[in-house]
RNA sequence: GGAGAGAUGGCUGAGCGGUUGAAAGCACCGGUCUUGAAAACCGGCAAAGGGGCAACUCUUUCCUGGGUUCGAAUCCCAGUCUCUCCGCCA
């Protein structure tokens, strides 16, 4: 969320630099509440003071006037909490601005690739796709989780179900032990109020699951990504500025309605409904950002290059980035089946947005009170990097070779065939 | 599910209906002292919002929402959450 004391220093060029976003806000209306809000707010300070006065002095005769107040004061304040209540609904809608490093485009055509990685595996036969791969393997089956559940799940079974757990527990490992991230096993649902911090809520409601409650119980969802527990930690918080960086990271289940992505990648399992994903937060002094960014992405891309599989980077256009990003590098791994790079990785940089939502500070040496800066990235999607792995290390037989680093997860097991 | 207790500043924790934005302690910052550090002593230290170029000033905030009152952290009602004990259960 942005701060309305910053817009309002330059209204014209906060506008001109949302419209980079491709948004749709009601500048004049903004404009507008925000002027009459602040008349409301004098009046009703106006009378709170004489009110004030009156009860301080003690007075008996002025006793009846205060009470006239009250009721003056009481219509005022009526009318700014309405004015006040349709500011932040404006306010909470619209997205980070795109920090300047940031290209500008509409969509993801438009994103800037950064550079390649790795080598592209050189197959002397027709690779095929991870669930033609896992089906015939019997360790992936989509027709079961129909069955059991419903379109868009999977069961992961045998050999690719260890796999899956390996690949969570060697990315831990790294991002603990190497990485300096701090394990987090945490809820996977999430209070209305701490999906609102991150950015998930108002806006995107209709991309989470919410579970059911009783009738008059505070609303709670299913976590689409440990960002949302994990970066609300320092939710309500004046931090100590020698706690930051802190830097979290917790393998979590992730729940997505996919809502809008009817007929998307319906074969197989890139996009699902339920996934595991190794999620890294940072939350850091709010000049820091950028660096941490860099920093974060190198953690992702790190996994790759220990799991030797071709990757790409890319920067993330303005109009393709998520809502709460001031920049996002994605990381797309290769798939030699579609002979093309699929997402597998997002860092983003949130700089102060969430933290305001969230209401996390620190206090500067100068004893200012500053808005931290958040930061997020996926190191990695395990369920893609499951697909990437039975791909890239397919063998024309069908089977799976296992890549070295992750052999000691897997009682050292060489490869994955059929029994 | 049954019975109690509680919710106050970065933290711990006081608080008769009227200079209480709120004692005290800790933490933190500055200073004195010290070769340096520690200790001791002195001083400072809430947030959000409004107005002002600024010095500064005003308002709000003691879980949330109502109510009583000229005046509420303090009294009343409702709700949320937390803790303890018992029961049930992973």
């Amino acid at each position: 969320m942005h701060n309305l004391k910053e817009i309002r220093k330059n209204f014209d060029a906060f506008e001109k630099e949302l419209k980079k976003r491709t948004t749709e806000i009601n500048f004049s209306q903004l404009k507008k509440l925000d002027i009459q809000n602040r008349e409301f707010i004098q009046k009703k300070e106006n009378l709170e003071k004489e009110k004030k006065d009156i009860s301080k002095s003690k007075d008996k005769s002025l006793f009846a006037k205060s009470k006239e107040l009250s009721i003056s004061l009481d219509e005022i304040s009526k009318k700014q909490n309405v004015l006040k209540s349709e500011l932040e609904k404006i306010l909470s809608n619209i997205p980070n601005l795109p920090h300047p490093d940031v290209p500008s485009g509409k969509d993801e055509n438009d994103n800037v690739e950064i550079g390649k990685f790795g080598q592209i595996p050189d197959f002397n036969f027709k690779p095929k796709s991870h669930y033609e791969l896992g089906e015939e393997l019997g360790m992936l089956d989509f027709d079961l989780a129909t069955k059991t559940t419903g379109s868009r799940f999977v069961f992961v079974k045998s050999k690719l179900a260890l796999l899956e757990r390996a690949l969570s527990n060697f990315m831990l490992d790294i991002h603990i032990q190497k990485n300096g991230y701090e394990e987090i096993s945490p809820p996977l649902l999430a209070s209305e109020n701490t999906m609102f911090g991150t950015g998930q809520l108002p806006k995107f409601e209709n991309d989470q699951f919410e579970v059911k409650l009783d009738k008059d119980a505070e609303r709670k969802f299913l976590i689409p990504t440990a960002e949302v527990i994990l970066t609300n930690i320092v939710k309500d918080k004046i931090l100590d500025i020698k706690s930051l960086p802190m830097r979290f990271v917790a393998s979590t289940p992730c729940f997505r309605k996919e809502a809008g992505s009817y007929g998307k990648d319906t074969k197989g399992m890139i996009r699902q409904h339920q996934f595991y994903k190794v999620e890294m937060v940072s939350v850091v002094e709010q000049n820091k950002c950028l660096d941490e960014l860099e920093r974060m992405t190198k953690c992702a891309t790190g996994i790759l290059d220990l799991l030797e599989l071709p990757y790409r980077k890319i920067i993330l256009c303005s109009g393709d980035m998520g809502f709460s990003a001031e920049k996002t590098y994605d990381i797309e791994v290769w798939l030699p089946s579609e002979n093309k790079y699929r997402e597998i990785s997002s860092c983003s940089s949130c700089s102060t947005f969430q933290a305001v939502r969230m209401k996390t500070r620190y206090k500067d040496s100068n004893k200012d009170t500053l808005y931290a800066g958040t930061l997020n990235g996926s190191g990695l999607a395990i369920g893609r990097t499951l697909i990437a792995i039975l791909e890239n290390y397919q063998q024309k037989d069908g089977s799976i070779t296992i890549p070295k680093v992750l052999k000691p997860y897997m009682n050292n097991l060489e490869k994955i065939s059929i029994n």
